[in-house]
DNA sequence: ATGGCATTGCAACAATGA
């Protein structure tokens, strides 16, 4: 017996994001997520794909606008929306860390949305490890420094973070790792929060042992063995909107798609809340 | 039940992911 998370009471709005894990492979699944659920927001990362082979045409169909950043073979992000799309903001602002498409901001139902996929780090030792640490101080920077970021923003995405104990089906094995380790964690509780942010997703669901990403080996989706790296934090006025957080399992199971297209490693996890007053 | 790695670019398999 699963709760549906997509019963939506009249006037909320479903903020979602999702590592999709290629957008070509998954068109079919993401289109038939789109109109069986409706979220009023969607973000993805990973496209893997320019902007160009993004199927706009279906996702316009289905009744979305669309904002792109794409880029071949890795990373890219996007933002759909059932309302207008402004485009806002694209990378950092610095070109140390933009040649990798990772971070789109947009103004859509009175909301300032970013979707962002942060690095992985491959390994503690890694370069990619540095570029990790480099790319989230300019996150911060730029949390410090944009006018976006002040109110009613909402940073939706792959953190390739796990907050606490509670995103971690094993703390003990990842303890350490370049996804869980001290310097991580304070990126996300000391370094967001001093940028303005609260974790929105936890003032809607404070259970443990939520996750958003399981591994394709090793029979990871089924032990539920996985992490919860995908998050969704904003800025203190939009805290009392929320009324929920979750995460919509059904998306990572092989038979929750009837053209037969794959999961992604990633479930879409997401917050509801109230709508924002008109200004 | 949800199942044992997947995607990309390339044209075999290396790089990458988390």
């Amino acid at each position: 017996m699963s709760e549906n998370p997509w019963t939506l009471e009249e006037g909320r709005l479903a903020l979602v994001t999702w590592n999709l894990n290629s957008v070509r492979v998954r068109t079919p699944r993401l289109i038939r997520f789109l109109k069986e659920h409706r979220p009023d927001v969607l973000c993805l990362q990973e496209l893997k794909a320019e902007a160009s082979d993004f199927p706009s045409a279906q996702v316009k169909e289905a009744g979305y606008e669309v904002e792109i950043l794409g880029q071949r073979t890795y990373n890219g992000v996007a933002v759909l929306s059932r309302g207008p799309i402004v485009r806002k903001a694209e990378g950092l602002g610095d070109p140390s860390l933009d040649g990798q498409a990772r971070f789109l901001v947009v103004e859509t139902l009175g909301l300032h949305v970013a979707s962002a996929y942060m690095p992985n780090g491959q390994s503690l030792e890694s370069e990619k490890y540095a570029f990790k640490r480099a790319w989230l101080d300019g996150l911060n920077s730029w949390l410090r420094t944009s006018p976006l970021a002040r109110e009613r923003f909402l940073l939706l995405g792959d953190y390739n973070i796990a907050a606490d104990d509670r995103d971690v089906a094993n703390p003990d094995s990842w303890e350490g790792s370049v996804l869980y380790n001290d310097a991580m964690r304070a990126v996300v509780w000391e370094g967001f929060r001093e940028g303005g942010l609260f974790d929105l997703f936890r003032v809607g669901e404070k259970r443990p042992g939520i996750y958003s990403w399981w591994d394709y080996r090793n029979l990871g989706f089924p032990k539920n063995d996985g992490l919860r790296i995908d998050h969704v934090f904003g800025t203190e006025d939009l805290v009392p909107l929320v009324r929920r957080g979750f995460v919509d399992r059904e998306e990572r199971k092989e038979k929750s798609c009837p053209e037969g297209t794959k999961p992604s490693d990633h479930a879409p996890l997401g917050v509801v809340i109230d709508p924002v007053e008109a200004a």
